[in-house]
DNA sequence: AACGTCTTCCAAAGCGCTTTAAAATATGTA
DNA sequence: TACATATTTTAAAGCGCTTTGGAAGACGTT
């Protein structure tokens, strides 16, 4: 059934079908009802590249997906993608989504984008200095960035959390806890957040004149196994750190098995922060010692984002480009005194 | 760009050069190197939306993604559609997904299915008797299920793991191992493989002459949270039992915190089995007490899912309609001797 | 020279929609 | 009644591609 066949069907032409169909004003209440109701009964749906084809628009924004053999999916995506999904609903937008080699994707993301396929793009774990600004800002489609990317000239759009000043002030709570060891798990190292939880850290050490011991940082992903192997390496260095800032529960999971089979307590022995994206998988408040967190939910973020994008390929207002969140720090158990000595 | 100014650049008509771009064999093969090197000097790209109005292929795989306010998003998403990408990475498919109300699924696939965006619909989350698959049988457009849907005729395609046999075998096991009480932690009551998973067991049980007691059967989303409300129900069981059966390691990890909690001790004063979907963010190897599972790779199946329906959308040959997966059986720490008394 | 056969190219139609420009009909006013 | 003005409808063009049905030219054969 098309639109040629239903207006056959209805007697009239096809231009007087579209419009009552999409809220035209210049067509009769009568008309328009008794084409509503013949859509109905047939269950007619307008072919959308047909639609898109036509109007240059296609009710859809585009994201990469990087993917290989032996490539880990990526445990955020999920989360995140409801949430823009949430936002995408209302407006009856969906979602493109291209696989790509991770080695391509700038690539992968000009090809969608020129491909005429979406209206607007998204991306995010964005690296310092990322390849993929100057292509966005090269080409004229809406985007916006999950993130910032260090050392580029911050004039596009994004959301990103305050990961610097997040970090800066969980470290500040266990340097006020008489924490003077410090180390850091986090994300992987070309990765804009990561730079900047490490520069948090930095930054607040460096105000009681301490430094973060390259030997204290690993950057992995975060998975509860790589959690594991970077405790396992914090707990056998000469001078144990005693504090440890956490890029992810799921890191945090796996290094609190060592701290466990080490027959240490967390919170006493060791006090551990970690990022908390809030995912529904796990909750940092029932962890056998609850966990100390900087909050920030990540589906919020994907709401927030997809109202952008949609807001802005629909004209339904200005939007701020630049939006930089506060996480919330959150304290529970897993933080306490440093032990003595 | 597009392919009339391409095409006049070149001199050539728009027939020549669309011919040149997507092989035909008719087409002088100096003519052809010109077509491509002008491609590669003006990054030209067809039209998607053009391309699929003129060829009624639209190189896409749809799929419906539930979201709401509230609506806890999936841990096995991202790995699952990881393992689609794989394989539509190969074949320059993208993805179409759609998001919807949890309450409309139906409508959201149908909508999307003649919407013409999307060559080959996925769906998995199967309930039983699931009113998806008439609707889907009715339209004439390729798909394949992940899960199966029990009360419905099997005449469907589908890929499926043997959930029935694998927590028959499971408890098989620990019925040698002398356990007599068990408990399932199944995930959400009307999905397919938590019923067939019940199922499994009280087979397996059925043939000690045991039954499965109501009482400690728990269905809930699989998070931590649920396992850990799971377990505490099952300890305070008069009869407490023995012998944990869990429908994914993410409801294991809450149920294990429990059992430390309680002072037991994890394959010896209970064992626990937990299903496996290999997920990168949690290895059931790593677990304080190795955890003992049933394990079927999720990304295995995306990747063969993809695999088929792109198949048969190319024509590139026949697969089986119908498949069914042996989850492997793999014993580790977590299950042992059921304690005495 | 005339013919058939390949090879290589092209004009134009068509995919299903939106939208422009104009026509047909209804309504109001002098 | 005649005309101007709104209202409602339509024919046709166009979005950027693929594909059908030829046409033009090269080549070999008789």
């Amino acid at each position: 059934m098309n639109l040629k066949q239903l207006s056959q069907m209805l007697g009239l032409s096809q231009t007087t079908v579209s419009r009552a169909l999409n809220g035209y004003p210049e067509v009769n209440r009568e008309t328009r009802e008794r084409v509503l109701q013949a859509v109905r009964e047939t269950g007619y749906r307008p072919n959308k590249a047909a639609q898109r084809l036509a109007t240059g628009k296609a009710g859809s924004l585009g994201l990469v997906m990087p993917t290989a053999p032996g490539h880990p999916s990526d445990v955020h995506f999920g989360e995140f993608l409801t949430g823009l999904g949430e936002e995408a609903l209302r407006h009856d937008f969906h979602f493109v989504i291209t696989p790509a080699d991770p080695n391509d994707e700038v690539g992968a993301l000009r090809r969608l984008a020129i491909s005429g396929n979406v209206d607007a793009l998204f991306v995010a774990y964005m690296r310092g200095h990322d390849p993929r600004l100057d292509m966005l800002k090269s080409l004229s489609i809406p985007f916006v960035v999950h993130g910032r990317s260090i050392g580029s000239e911050p004039d596009y759009p994004y959301l990103d959390i305050d990961n610097e000043a997040a970090f800066y002030d969980a470290t500040k709570l266990l340097l006020q806890l008489g924490h003077r060891r410090f180390a850091v798990m986090n994300g992987p190292e070309h990765l804009d957040f990561a730079i900047r939880r490490k520069m948090g850290v930095s930054a607040a050490l460096a105000e009681r004149g301490l430094t973060l011991d390259e030997a204290c940082v690993t950057h992995t992903a975060m998975t509860d196994e790589q959690g594991l192997f970077a405790m396992e390496r914090f707990l056998q260095l000469p001078e144990r750190p005693t504090a440890i800032l956490c890029s992810s529960t799921v890191l945090a999971l796996g290094a609190i098995r060592i701290i466990n089979q080490a027959g240490l307590k967390l919170g006493e022995d060791i006090s551990l922060i970690a990022h908390d994206d809030v995912l529904p998988l796990l909750k940092p408040e029932n962890f056998s010692v609850p966990l100390t967190t900087t909050r920030s939910p990540l589906r919020a973020a994907g709401v927030r984002i997809a109202e952008r994008l949609i807001g802005q390929i629909k004209d339904l207002g200005s939007y701020p480009e630049q939006e930089l969140w506060k996480a919330e720090l959150i304290v529970r158990a897993s933080t306490g005194a440093a032990p003595a000595g």
